[in-house]
DNA sequence: CGATAACTTGACGGCGGTCAAGCGGCGTGG
DNA sequence: CCACGCCGCTTGACCGCCGTCAAGTTATCG
């Protein structure tokens, strides 16, 4: 049963601002689909198909070279947008990092319910902005910090972002231990680096007493200070 | 005379969506404002108190560390839209390359009218998504490529942005010669480099016969096959 | 024509990439 | 239950790109 009456993002999502009739109608447009960990959602260069809502899960979006390079662009968590409305194609392709829950939409039947609707065009507006902020700040990472400080900064993004997905924890602020849910490789990607970088940086941080690595995908932060005062 | 009437980019702006009777009203709140070239427009942690269109010129958005380093994270051309509706601070500053000319909206009176005009929020929303997708195939060049792909891939997307202004000229495809509205030191605040290392890979280019440096700010693309394939 | 800022060029070194080997946890099969 | 192999990760050795520092050159403006 896939509807909008049990979704658990119902009030964080952009479909937060739509009424009960309005749900229906865009119950009747979208369907539920889980995404096994490491399969893709969407291709890049795609026609742009496909939108979605993030119900649960990480997802990436990544770009690639011709010659095998990748970045990873963007980070998708529960209640995020993701698809590309309003366009031609997609530039970049989405991954589920773990098993997904996405509510997925024909790109047209979610062009032409959007224009009716302004106030789920507003949602999307603010969500839009929120992540063209959030974009601007990691090109600050990515041109002009060096590899401690982009360590340091992923880190501290990561438990503040884990965070907001506790659920009710009673607002406990900033996760101080949590699973990372990328492998190396992808932490690399995130950061504009080699795995071994990454590697070597995480070794540094855990050596130095700042984290501890209890195992390859668990992070606890021990010093946030520290941590703070190297992420530039 | 500050009025939509004779606006040079009234047809290319958000504004595009409006009927006369809306424009009068946005006409109301709105003042014209010339900047010189250096001006900042919005200081980065600002209260997010402005926004405006960008009518002439161009601008550079930019978010430095404490200690100094500059990131440019966008650049604004004729008809963009500048600031963050809806939010609280701006995380960038903005600041005038050349002489610009905007249109400056106060952000408590723009939120309101464009929560009234959902064919403002729309256009609006278009936009967005469309920067956010050059945000993030930028975020590709600041940590994947070198220094010679992200040089010949700025000088391409200058030789199609700059021409997208060149007004009515037979929409000639991407210009070959072009004045960069960036000093040496600004080409390396969006690449993420150093302004030796830009000035080498300009130097090497023209060395190579794939572009020519007639003056310190113009550029002409002598071999944009050779370019592109350096582009990464 | 001189002062100043912007840019170029050179020499050098370090950060982080590359290549390669070693480690370890986990699942599989004997 | 243990042996084995695989894959992800770590660690080490080396080196190249690009940042740093410094000097020289060219534009621009009073």
């Amino acid at each position: 049963m896939s509807s909008c009456d049990t979704c658990v993002v119902r009030n964080r999502a952009i479909c937060a601002g739509l009424d009960n009739a309005e749900l229906v109608t865009l119950n009747a447009i979208g369907r539920r689909r889980t995404i096994a960990a490491g399969e893709p959602l969407i291709w890049e260069d795609d026609d742009s198909l496909l939108v979605a809502n993030v119900i649960d899960g990480v997802l990436k979006l990544v770009t690639s070279t011709e010659d095998g390079r990748e970045q990873i662009v963007g980070v998708a968590y529960p209640s995020d947008f993701i698809g590309r409305p309003f366009g031609q194609t997609t530039k970049a392709s989405v991954v589920a990092l773990t098993e997904a829950k996405v509510c997925v939409f024909a790109r047209r039947d979610f062009d032409r319910f959007a224009g009716e609707h302004p106030a789920l065009e507003h949602k999307l507006l603010e969500r839009t902005l929120a992540e063209l902020d959030r974009t601007r700040s990691w090109m600050m990472l990515l041109g002009r910090k060096n590899a401690a400080e982009k360590v340091a900064t992923f880190l501290l993004e990561m438990a503040d972002r884990l965070d907001d997905n506790r659920g009710c924890q009673a607002a406990a602020g900033p996760a101080t231990r949590f699973a990372l849910p990328f492998s190396r490789q992808q932490v690399a990607d995130v950061l504009g680096l080699t795995i071994e970088t990454v590697s070597r940086q995480f070794s540094r941080l855990k050596a130095d007493r700042v984290i501890d690595l209890p195992s390859r995908r668990d992070v606890e932060i021990l010093d946030r200070r520290a941590l703070t005062a190297q992420a530039g």
